[in-house]
Order: C-alpha cells, then sequence, then structure tokens
DNA sequence: GGTTTAACTGAACACCCGTTCAGATCAAAG
DNA sequence: CTTTGATCTGAACGGGTGTTCAGTTAAACC
C-alpha cells in the first residue's frame, strides 16, 4: 500500500490542501472548480480523487484542521487556571492576534464558508469554535470571581473580544507601520480596560 | 417609458432586489444562480435583465445601496461636531448595533462578498466604507483632543471598535434572552471603558 | 526481469451557468 | 380599435461544473 521511499505523490496530498486553502481564500469555496485546484497542483481534477472524497469534504477537513490547530496551539502555550487572570487574558489577546495573523487563509475560509458545510460538518466546526470562546469565558468568569475584572456577561462579552482581535486580520498585512508586537500591546490595552475592575460603570440607562 | 400607473411589474424591481439580498446572504452569491433568483421573484431568468445589466452590477448596487442607506441613516440622527464626545461615541455604538442588527443580511453580504466585485466595483464600495470608518475616528479624536478619551490610534480604536460591534450580528437573534436596548448597553459600556481617559495604562511593555 | 500496484490521464457523464433574443403578451395611449 | 412599447417567455448559445472510470505509466518489490 503506502510507499517505503517518497514518491512525488506523497507530497500531492499535502499540496492540495495548500492550493486549495489559497483558493478558497481569495475566490471562495464555490466559485473555486476542482479543475482550477488541479491546475495548481499540476495535476488533473481525477487525481483529486485520490486524496478526497470530495470538494465539500475538503473544506470541511481545511476549517476542522484549522481549528483543532487553534485549540492546540492554545493549550501549548496557556497559562494554567490558576495563573493571574489579567495574564491568562493577556496571554490569550496575544496568542490570538499573533495566531490569527499567521494564518489570515484559514481564519478567513473559517469565516466564510461555514455554509458551504453540510448540517453535520457545520455542527462539529460549530462545536470547535464554540470551545475556544469558551477558554476566554472561563478566563473573563475567573477574573470576575477574584475581583478582577467587572463583567456581567462573560459569554457576550468573549465573543464581542473575540470579533474585535480577529478584527486585526481585515488590516494588518505585516509590512505596515506598526509591528505585530505593538498591535498586540495596542489591542491587548483596549482589552484590558474594557474588562478591568475599576470605577464601577455608571450603568444607569438601559434606554 | 414609465407607465403612469403601476403595473405588476413595477414591483419586479424591489421584489428582485429583496430575493438577491437573502439568497446571497443564505448561499453566497457564486452559489445563487440567476435562475434561482428569478424563480424567487416568479419570473423567467431572462426577465431579469430587463432590471439589471448583469449579475455582477446587481450585487454591486446591492453593496453600495446598502452603504449609502448606512451613511445616510447616522447623518440624520448623528449628533454635531459640537456635542460632547462620550455623547457622540455612545450615538454611534448604539447606532451601529441598531441598524446592523435590523438588516443582518446587507450587512453580511457587505462582508463577505467583496471579492466578488470588479476592482472598480470594490473601490467604490471600500471608499464608503472608508467614510464610515472615519466617521467614528473623528469622534475618538475630537474626544482626545478635550481629554475625555485616552487612545493613541484612532484609527485602529475605530477598525477594533467597528469590528466588536459588528460582532453583535453572529449571535443576535431578536428573541434571545437579551433585548436590543441591553445588549446596546452592554456594549457601549465595553466601548466606553475601552477608550475613556481615566488613570493612565501603565503601558510599559511592547515585549 | 517480471509482477504488482498506487498514481495519474483523458475522456466522458449529466447537469448547471450567465446571458441573449425572437416572438408572444397585454395594459395604456391615441 | 388600433398602435405602441414595456414586459416576459422559452429556447438556445457556448462553456463550465463535480465526479467517475477504463486504461496508461512508472516506481517498488520479489
Amino acid at each position: 500500500m503506502a510507499r517505503t521511499q517518497g514518491s512525488h505523490s506523497d507530497i500531492t496530498g499535502p499540496r492540495l490542501r495548500d492550493a486549495a486553502l489559497r483558493l478558497f481564500a481569495q475566490d471562495g469555496y464555490a466559485a473555486v472548480s476542482m479543475r482550477r485546484i488541479a491546475q495548481e497542483v499540476g495535476v488533473q481534477a481525477g487525481a483529486l480523487y485520490n486524496y478526497i472524497p470530495d470538494k465539500q469534504t475538503l473544506l470541511f477537513e481545511l476549517l476542522q484542521a484549522h481549528m483543532q490547530d487553534l485549540l492546540a496551539a492554545w493549550r501549548a502555550c496557556a497559562p494554567g487556571p490558576d495563573a493571574d487572570p489579567l495574564a491568562r487574558l493577556e496571554a490569550f489577546t496575544r496568542f490570538h492576534i499573533r495566531f490569527n495573523t499567521q494564518r489570515a487563509d484559514a481564519v478567513f475560509i473559517s469565516y466564510m464558508e461555514l455554509r458551504n458545510l453540510s448540517p453535520e460538518n457545520f455542527a462539529a466546526i460549530e462545536g470547535l469554535r464554540r470551545t475556544y470562546e469558551t477558554t476566554l469565558e472561563d478566563i473573563l468568569r475567573a477574573g470576575v470571581a477574584q475581583g478582577a475584572f467587572t463583567v456581567t456577561e462573560p459569554r457576550i462579552t468573549a465573543m464581542a473580544l473575540i470579533s474585535m482581535l480577529t478584527g486585526v486580520n481585515t488590516w494588518y498585512r505585516g509590512a505596515g507601520r506598526l509591528s505585530l508586537p505593538e498591535v498586540e500591546a495596542l489591542y491587548w490595552d483596549m482589552v484590558r480596560r474594557a474588562v478591568a475592575a475599576g470605577p464601577a460603570a455608571t450603568g444607569d440607562d438601559t434606554r
């Protein structure tokens, strides 16, 4: 079955994934044909089906791999639950910006192509995403519990912060005026101020 | 040319736009065929070309109309530049959430389908978007100028806040636990704290 | 050197795409 | 009642779609 030595087709699988990721991010899943992907890999369209069952599964595997990478990367560098919540929050903030700017294509697809997934595949990806959101939510709850944060709706605040942080991808291009550490510092400052405990909000109106 | 009285086809144009907006939001521009749109309108595909020159222009007009509506609606309810920056910022925050949750489909398309625009059409939409971002940026600069806000990068902060506010659309469905005014209040609290002047940030590290 | 076998080609399948257009339809105008 | 002209149909055009598969290729194995 498997070759003992690497033949040139041992790299077709990864090359297929790379090309698909880039093309999907560029033109969108629906607008990229299997023939276009095959051309990028340097192969005929039929050959792709030695590596994937169909186009839909290819998309799903890309998204799933991305989300699993994200969760694994966070687990690899996350401070433990006993660490200072402020430090945990800062680590999360910097991690999110760093990881997402490094994999802009995968992040883009993960937000744009969810609707092209079958219901079961969608549910699987959605579950992974929820897991990630919950790690931030847990940090916020820990900070609230020990009085470091003032957050009345941890779930919503977590999603709001993630939206803000992911927004970096819409403008950051790596060659701009600000370095990545500077960007991290800017966003960390906003995140910290948005949740840090302090003089209570006037909280007077709900209009 | 134009009928003096409304015939049934005077409504085909608007119905076409409504159907296209909904279908594009649901399945994506590339995945929605002209025949599918025509079916929704109750007409054959060819008839659509009495109202639009081509599919690409239909998308552009939807996005352009949305952005122009957004800018017009803001101008209609925006406090003048002499108002208190904090009040202006609150008005912007509440306006953005209210407008965007009311037109979720158009907002969704405006973020997802930009890449399906021709370069000229893209530039036009991008210009409108920049105009909107700049209105928030101007509010932030005004607040900084009179010491109400502590913001070192108004442009980036404006985009970060807009990302956060637009993120409401990813989870708000109108029938949830929180009312829209409650959501507005939650986000306004985060926005205010993120930019309000106060005890200076420790601002020690850039890592 | 002959056999095996994974990898790949190239053609085919049935179907859908955006767009065009001659001709039918039918309400309003004269 | 005839003319007008916007509106719409239905078929067609050239081309692209995801996927399948018999047959070719060529590297690895005995």
